[in-house]
DNA sequence: CGGGTTTTTGAATTTTATCAATGGCTGTGG
DNA sequence: CCACAGCCATTGATAAAATTCAAAAACCCG
């Protein structure tokens, strides 16, 4: 609780976030002091939910494995993905009363629950927590907006790009292969992820074949062949 | 510092969340214990920067009068304004090493500058404070996830009608009129906000003029006239 | 291997963007 | 006080992009 403030917890190491408590999901106790707290994991199929908007939000998750889809929507059905949570990431940390949106699992997946309670008892005893969880707030926030330039300005294969990168660069910060891409998620997820419809992600992946920019291995496996033009492309410089 | 944990600032009164610390803007002072800090304002003109990307960040902003539009660009000159801020509101509050988007004044506006060192102090010695900037954010991030459902989901007139909408919401808010509209920006700037161009904004508030949705006084004013209509066609209720 | 699901591809339609011109407001100077 | 210049905003016509509807192909699981 120094002078340090710099938000850096989009690079690199994750423990040296908010999981400096949480854990990053390898062991399931949580230490408070000189005390700990186990807390619960559990399997989900495709499609449970973790918890639906307007829920009472009693804990907050942590993925160990698969992925999980937050999103809203429109009273006739219209779905907006917010975010994909991979493997370590932790979902409502921003905490209101109840759940603002919807939380799914996409694919079976491993969730840790955390009480919220938990998180109030570090935010009371342990220095420099508060100040952690602004800084992956600040983190979420910026992701988001990031998003919004996409979702707002970029053509469908530009959005394709984009988020085709995104996953790449966080293989590159979890340690992966910057070029191989596994998406677990089916194309109509990606559709209300990018605002686009199944046929447009569809055809944008097959013209991103086309022109040599990527091979498509199977329907969950992507390889990136050129990254350079698919950051040009993704970045507008069509 | 208790187990009070909802986050309830998104309601009426703002003096309830982080603004009891740095104030609403009709003092310029800021207690911190038993001393006070005096804050520096200034009046900028329309398109005046507070800050572009990537300058570090040694201020947060908070508009004392007038709007502020933040936004990102793609290389090509795409721009997406990421939030409007009206008075009492804060800028940076998530504050990074250095700004991840661009400041700039939209009409004449007052601006108050904190300088993030007092932040700093606030959350070393104010219980509570960082909590309120935790409530903050979370709100902050709740309203970009509405505005991603908008942007990703929403036909051109559904955007238009959400966000005249938003507008009517914020002036209930703050105790002014739900039905009387004004828009300082531009629409081009109401464009550049809701995905879409100049001339699909302006088609499109016409056409609610032509049904009977809303009065367009002059270029800044706007009047709801069905208001329940209007919530019906921006929840894609169309 | 087969059935059901997801993805891909194609054709037609709708929506929005682009290009072009007109209209209207505002503020200034004669 | 009026006329005019400059800037926005509106409206119209056309073009481009994405969606929708429809069908074929590929994939996955048992």
């Amino acid at each position: 609780m120094s002078g340090e403030r710099q938000i850096t917890s989009m690079s690199g190491n994750k423990m040296a976030g908010i999981q400096c408590w949480l854990g990053d999901g390898q062991s399931d106790q949580i230490r408070i002091g000189h005390s700990f707290t186990v807390t619960s994991e559990r399997a989900f199929e495709p499609h449970e939910h973790l918890f639906k908007i307007n829920d009472m939000q009693s804990h907050i998750y942590q993925v160990l494995s698969g992925v999980v889809g937050v999103y809203n929507m429109l009273p006739d059905g219209r779905r907006q993905i917010v975010t994909f949570y991979y493997p370590g990431d932790l979902i409502g940390i921003e905490e209101s009363e109840s759940w603002r949106y919807h939380g799914e699992v996409l694919c079976r997946s491993r969730v840790r629950s955390i009480p919220i309670t938990i998180i109030d008892r570090l935010l009371e005893t342990e220095p420099g927590f508060g100040q952690a969880m602004l800084e992956t707030l600040a983190t979420e926030l910026a992701e988001i907006r990031e998003q919004l330039l996409s979702l707002g300005q970029k053509s469908a294969i530009e959005k394709v790009a984009t988020f085709l990168l995104r996953i790449s660069r966080r293989n590159l910060r979890e340690g992966g292969n910057q070029h191989s891409l596994y998406l677990p998620m089916t194309r109509s997820e990606i559709g209300d992820y990018l605002g686009l419809t199944i046929e447009t992600v569809s055809r944008n992946i097959s013209k991103l074949k086309t022109s040599g920019l990527i091979h498509v291995l199977n329907k969950n496996t992507v390889q990136i062949l050129d990254l350079p033009k698919l950051e040009e492309l993704a970045d507008g410089n069509s």
